[in-house]
DNA sequence: GCTTGAATTAGACAAAGTCAAAATTCTAAT
DNA sequence: ATTAGAATTTTGACTTTGTCTAATTCAAGC
């Protein structure tokens, strides 16, 4: 399974699968978000790739995001107007999202169906269907 | 229905009805929101707002956007990682989000069912369901 | 008119992400 | 090993969106 804990080694392997160059920073990004519990931001990204001492920039982060991005080796999060998370689950699947802490849960695309949306805008494809289901703590 | 076409005096009305003091500006804000053909964001309310002449600051437009949101006049919609989208339309529904024109549209909720989701997390209650179709340009 | 609280303003500020140019690293060819 | 060019990273400045703060204005009640 892809989400299974990953060595460098195994995030160097992944980079060159998916066309791209795995230099040290790029392993340590792709390292720092497959090791993470939760869907990370690009500031906790940061974070934690530098965390005992300085192994990359911001602006290499941000890069090197979107790149991952691009290749498809990672998927964006939009569900916080002011940040993007990122989850390295590519497969389909949907998300809860607990807005008091700020945290995502994967919910499996098995089993979930959607009826009854009308027809796309004329000339339009599909990029992708995105169902966040917003929670709270009960009170 | 609620998406008419306001007149100042209507939007006025609705204000009063959401238990908002309708104050000049928050009349323009309400206006220019409620007339605008997309699901405008806080800057181009801004500009529609004061499109003429200066009617209002920017704080208070995110200002009366936020107070217009909390009172359930209006509905926050968060597709782009970097800005916030305003619905008038605070009935349930979902969206079509052209990603290469940033804009969205309305998808009717009647008919749309979605079967197969798991429950939710212990000790979470619901908030709200969004289902965004990201679509672009076919090619 | 005065007072008080609500609302607005203007400019500073913060956060997230981007940009541009310089520096550094990488890679392939010799 | 060296070189050259491409790729990548770095640094600090910058942009955009939204927030904050203190001063000012407005409106309602007395």
């Amino acid at each position: 399974m892809e989400l299974q804990k990953h060595s460098r080694e195994s995030v160097a392997e992944l980079l060159r699968r998916h066309g791209i160059n795995p230099t040290h920073q790029r392993i340590e990004i792709g390292y720092a978000l497959f090791q993470s519990p939760q869907h990370p931001s690009a500031d906790q990204i940061l974070a934690m790739v530098n965390a005992r001492h300085a192994e990359t920039s911001k602006a290499t982060v941000y890069n090197t995001l979107k790149l991952f991005v691009e290749k498809g080796m990672v998927r964006e999060l939009i569900v916080d107007p002011s940040k993007i998370y990122y989850d390295p689950n590519t497969s389909v699947h949907h998300h809860f999202y607990d807005v008091a802490a700020g945290e995502l849960a994967d919910i499996p695309a098995a089993g979930v169906h959607i009826e009854g949306l009308p027809p796309l805008p004329p000339g339009m494809v599909t990029e992708g269907i995105d169902i966040i289901v917003r929670t709270r703590p009960a009170r």
